[in-house]
DNA sequence: TTAATTTTTGAATGTTCGTTCAAAATTAGG
DNA sequence: CCTAATTTTGAACGAACATTCAAAAATTAA
């Protein structure tokens, strides 16, 4: 018997980082190799293949996504507050310089969504539990009375997610951080209108 | 001497689609030569390489999206009305099936313009070609008193601008007609405030 | 008709890709 | 301290890739 030596979220946080940079097809084993630290055999006896990697390196994303989603909202401040700060770091994200400037997951969607069915469908359901987790922001924000207008909390948390969609690709051709910081703020007043 | 026989037109509108339907990578070049009729020869002598022949299939995107857009607003009605069968149309064409789901510019600027300076530029300059089209729609609009609030016609651009990336890429995880026209009709709502 | 010029054709090329596999290394249980 | 089980290693593999190129076909000008 023998465990295996390498650090699994440290291998998946590297090919996530090489996925993320290059996407999925322009991204080669030699790429997954150094990134990750592991041998092609490792790769394939641990993840099956290159495509096996990548939903591994998705649900990763998803879980540390999801770690700093729960670690922003469990405080008891302002929930628009807390949202505020969600999308200033979102804005701070699309201005960094390095590859973490585009979700994985929007990412993946755009390229392998369209001919891979299972990776689309797995994709939709880490975005729906997204969803599911600002709608419930909403709600909260409006038993605090924070909300005007009388939208559906679901329908704010959708025009939300499409906020964040648009500025992450609004932020390709304006990595300009107080027209970024502009939209962030209107979107904001303008989902709890 | 000799002239081309293809007719260049129809061949980037096929390359188009190609590469609207699998992303730039993915498109082989055997799928070119299918999808343009051209045999590999042909393409390299026209377009250089694959890379030259989506440059130019990108061009001709501009170039048929800039006269839809032209024929939509040339028109005397009130420029929200125009404003809102623009959204419609892009509601639609998130809906339709084929492979038009996607705009070609921000499919490439996802995949290769991180990578690649120079189509990346090209393309930042047609979107930025497409926000100046818009902020004037913006200020006729304004010219006419239709709209309220006091922000300027180009961010109200930039915010529509916004709007409909995230709806393009909202689109893929809610296929949905009731739920893209509300988040379309708020957005048009939002951006007149 | 001829000659010059250009495009078309599609097989061939070298490269890179994802993947495999057998041997070597490592570890845990007995 | 073995032995069985598992992982690691990295060279090797066939397939698929973008690209090339020389011969053939087509067009135009003379």
């Amino acid at each position: 018997m023998r465990n295996a030596e390498f650090d699994r979220e440290q291998v998946l946080r590297g090919a996530m980082a090489a996925f993320m940079h290059k996407g999925y097809t322009k991204t080669s084993m030699q790429d997954l190799t150094q990134a990750t630290g592991l041998h092609p055999g490792s790769i394939y006896c641990a993840f099956t293949n290159k495509r096996g990697l990548l939903i591994a390196a998705i649900e990763q994303y998803q879980l540390d996504r999801n770690t700093q989603f729960n670690s922003l909202f469990v405080n008891s401040k302002n929930v628009l507050t807390n949202l505020k700060t969600y999308l200033d770091q979102i804005v701070a994200e699309c201005l960094s310089c390095d590859s973490a400037q585009a979700c994985l997951l929007t990412k993946a969607l755009n390229e392998v969504a369209e001919q891979d069915v299972e990776i689309r469908d797995i994709i939709n359901q880490y975005l729906q539990s997204w969803q599911q987790a600002l709608t419930q922001q909403f709600t909260s924000a409006a038993k605090q009375g924070l909300l005007e207008g009388h939208r559906s909390d679901e329908q704010r948390a959708q025009y939300f997610m499409m906020g964040i969609y648009g500025l992450r690709t609004f932020a390709h051709t304006h990595p300009d951080a107080e027209t970024l910081q502009h939209l962030a703020d209107r979107l904001l007043t303008e989902v709890c209108h």
